[in-house]
DNA sequence: AAGTACCTCAACCGCCAATTG
DNA sequence: ACAATTGGCGGTTGAGGTACT
């Protein structure tokens, strides 16, 4: 173990790379593939260690690279995730296609962390900076669970996760909102460091329905638009997002909400749109979700697919509350909310 | 015009986990 | 089972360019 062995190796170049050497190491794995990287400086006739062939080629050469400046919506996204990824930088690059995680890694040193600031937000937490300053306790105070029986070996309640809390904006009080996470911003943090990153991080208050702006298609005009709370990394979101639009992507060891979506995971959710019930579950992202039937409490649809990772829920009827703030999503009909986080372990 | 401070970004360094022999 | 090697990652460096004084 220990150094890297081309480290300790002597006559191979190290520095800026020459065209004539660029040409070499394109024309070989254009040919023949990388393979295995340490044997390709040799086959290609390079004085370099194979390190450097890679990181040349993953940096530079690589015909798939987008070129040139960061449009704003790249910057955006990339300021999103961050927010859930932190420096994770291949993970966030990997969301950016033809971006490299170095690139991506440079353009947040040198200037989107300065933005940030600027705004007012601490690149570090993304909380804003007047917040931190004036370090107000906002740990949720613990009470008492709420009635949930329903418990999941899966998961393990977050310490200091539970709390009840009266949701104070100045929006309606409108039982048609429903609202994720925990409120004021908090984010949970999980026993291994991990955390759940929920719709407190985005700073959304979340319509029932509506339609995540990074999806265009199927946007209703008519719901009402998401409000955008302050610090919210979303400043410009315009139309309603729905909690389900918001999705709920795996991380490692932990779950994130966010405008991270996939396609497919999109039509998962379309196809369950056809019911006449309205779907809103942040949970269909793990293969199942809630639904709720006008006037109703929402309830389970459960088991999407074999691969859920909640592959014992059942559906139940009036389901409250439980699963869903499992995922940092829970009803908020009198803008009084029982919380209960949870994370995957 | 010259010195410097600052900025950008390509590339290296060192660590770690996975793989290989 | 173990050590060496490899690939991958995030942090850091420093050369070159630009802006400022």
């Amino acid at each position: 173990m220990g150094r890297h062995s081309c480290c300790y190796k002597q006559k191979l170049r190290k520095g800026l790379w020459s065209p004539e050497e660029d040409e070499k190491l394109l024309r070989y794995i254009t040919k023949y593939g990388h393979g295995c990287w340490s044997s390709v400086p040799k086959q290609a006739g390079l004085q370099r260690c194979g390190k450097s062939c890679r990181l040349r080629w993953i940096n530079y050469l690589r015909p798939d690279l987008k070129r040139g400046a960061f449009s704003q919506d790249e910057e955006n996204l990339i300021i999103e995730l961050h927010a859930v990824l932190g420096n994770r930088w291949s993970q966030i690059a990997a969301q950016l296609p033809g971006r490299t995680d170095n690139e991506i890694k440079n353009l947040w040193n040198s200037c989107l962390k300065k933005k940030l600031r600027l705004r007012g937000i601490d690149p570090i937490t993304h909380k804003l900076l007047t917040e931190i300053e004036s370090g107000s306790d906002d740990k949720p105070k613990p009470v008492e669970k709420s009635q949930q029986t329903y418990n999941h070996n899966h998961l393990v309640e977050t310490e200091g996760s539970s709390s009840t809390t009266t949701c104070s904006t100045n929006q309606n009080n409108n039982s048609d909102h429903l609202y994720t996470g925990n409120f004021g911003f908090q984010r949970l943090s999980l026993e291994n460091g991990s955390r759940i990153a929920t719709g407190s991080d985005l700073g959304i208050w979340i319509p029932q329905t509506g339609r995540n702006q990074h999806h265009h298609h199927h946007v209703d005009e008519n719901v009402p638009s998401a409000v955008v709370l302050p610090g919210s990394m979303f400043s410009s979101v315009l139309t309603g997002y729905r909690s389900s639009n918001l999705g709920l992507i795996e991380l490692e060891n932990s779950f994130s909400t966010g405008p991270m979506m996939t396609e497919q995971q999109q039509i998962q959710e379309s196809n369950y749109n056809n019911n006449s019930s309205t779907f809103f579950g942040t949970g269909n992202n793990l293969n199942w979700g809630l639904a709720m039937e006008e006037n109703q409490n929402p309830f389970a649809i459960s088991n999407h697919s074999n691969s859920s990772l909640f592959s014992d829920i059942k559906s139940e009827t009036n389901f409250f509350g439980t699963e869903a703030t499992n995922v940092g999503m829970w009803p908020c009909n009198q803008l009084q909310t029982q919380q209960h986080a949870y994370g995957h372990i």
